[in-house]
DNA sequence: TGGCACGTCGCC
DNA sequence: GGCGACGTGCCA
């Protein structure tokens, strides 16, 4: 049992939330290279023996392309185009997959929901918890629980390593697991790796702007 | 600056 | 209570 626990897509609106929350991550963890380079370095024993990827059918742009919203839900085709709907993967894509196809209307007003509660709670903090109406529960770690509180983050679910099913078993993480208590570097969400900071200035200028102009 | 180990949290 | 995983301090 490597990766019992609920699959990560539950966790992205946490994420989001979390985003807002201070959480300062570790100081070393600047700008680091986006997923898909990770596989592309992935040794073939690896890629081959070890690792599942649900996606492995399908590449990741073209997992991408399949997730991205369709643009005739939102009116606006000019600007928004794919490349901009990537640079938030985890709202679009969650709201997709649990959303069901064929709602695009819907999956549109999903994502614009979450990303409004998220500017919402970075900015006034408030706890409404109202952006749990489209997703699972708003999970006790997220900024709710007491207001500046450290709670920890969680994993995107849909960077390249969070999508990834199963450790390597060669890493450091996966060879000391039981001292380090580390998850496989392999998996090591891309989100997490960074400086909290920086996803909120990103969700906040790309993301929250092209989904806001979608919905409106 | 990157990696490792420990403490702790969160979910089951 | 057990286990996986995040946060953070410490060290090379």
């Amino acid at each position: 049992m490597l990766w019992g626990r609920k699959p990560p897509a539950v966790n992205v609106n946490v994420n989001v939330n979390v985003n807002g929350a201070h959480a300062h991550a570790h100081a070393h963890r600047t700008a680091m290279p986006r997923a898909e380079p990770l596989n592309v370095h992935m040794p073939s024993k690896m890629s081959a023996d070890n690792f599942l990827s649900p996606l492995g059918q399908v590449g990741g742009a073209e997992c991408m392309n399949r997730l991205k919203v369709p643009q005739q839900s939102n009116g606006s085709s000019g600007g928004g185009g794919a490349g901009e709907v990537c640079s938030t993967p985890g709202v679009i894509v969650m709201t997709t997959l649990h959303s069901g196809a064929g709602s695009s209307v819907a999956t549109m007003t999903d994502s614009a929901f979450q990303i409004a509660a998220d500017c919402q709670h970075s900015s006034s903090a408030s706890c409404s918890g109202s952006n749990a109406s489209t997703n699972t529960t708003v999970s006790a770690n997220s900024s709710c629980s007491g207001g500046a509180a450290k709670r920890k983050r969680k994993r995107c679910g849909v960077c390249a390593p969070c999508r990834r099913l199963i450790n390597c078993g060669v890493c450091s993480s996966c060879r000391n697991r039981k001292t380090g208590h580390q998850i496989c570097k392999f998996r090591k969400c891309e989100e997490l790796k960074k400086k909290p900071g920086s996803t909120v200035e990103r969700a906040s200028s790309v993301g929250a702007a092209d989904t806001f102009r979608w919905f409106f």
